[in-house]
DNA sequence: GTATATACCTTGACAGGCGAAGTAGATATA
DNA sequence: TATATCTACTTCGCCTGTCAAGGTATATAC
């Protein structure tokens, strides 16, 4: 992987979120989608995927429900609220304008 | 999370690196092109500045010398090294393909 | 004399990413 | 039947870049 902890450093949360706008989903899931949409490229590790739904729900971003899987290990799923909706336009405007800066100064 | 810390974070280096393509500087001056450079959208904290001065040129990615002012504050003057090109330039395209990856993620 | 601009430096705290290790059920394979 | 692999989540502690806060020193303007 040549993406460096850095550049993604911020972005955790705004991929998190992107992929919630879509459906529920659970941790596994997220990164399973990660890795396709990015043809392996990238996958977030489980610390810092797991360590970002902390955030996320304890901000008020996301909220967590454990499904009801009869088989198979459990999950746990999030769903995205109306404040990280928010937050999510947020941080792709953000991003818009940090691409545009950056790339007057590199 | 806002744009001057954990969006930016990673490409100080290549930002100072950039600025030191083009002529030998100092930490003072560099900050008020950046400034210029993005309408006082940005600037480096200090702190920052020079934390990243000392990691580029123990990396030996840049050297150091005092400049000859007689008169005024002392400036300490930054050039690039060989080494220091080429690191720039993989910032660059490691870049360049950040923003294609996080594009497709967010 | 004191405010502002130039110019540099250090310390300590903070926060996010991540390596490493663990738990546990399900499935494939030999 | 053993054993490996996949699914799925969790916690601990380290590492590193950023930054607030403090400091030093010279020069100019008011």
């Amino acid at each position: 992987m040549n993406i460096t902890s850095d550049i993604l450093r911020g972005h955790t949360e705004t991929i998190i979120l992107r992929h919630l706008l879509e459906k529920d989903s659970y941790g596994y899931e997220i990164n399973k989608s990660i890795q396709e949409k990015t043809n392996n490229q990238f996958e977030l590790k489980e610390a810092t995927l797991y360590s970002a739904f902390r955030r996320l729900e304890s901000a008020g971003w996301i909220t967590s429900y454990w499904g009801d899987e009869t088989t198979g290990a459990r999950r746990r799923y999030y769903a995205i609220t109306p404040e990280g909706r928010n937050f999510y336009k947020q941080n792709r405007s953000d991003w818009e304008e940090a691409k545009r800066l950056i790339d007057t100064l590199i």
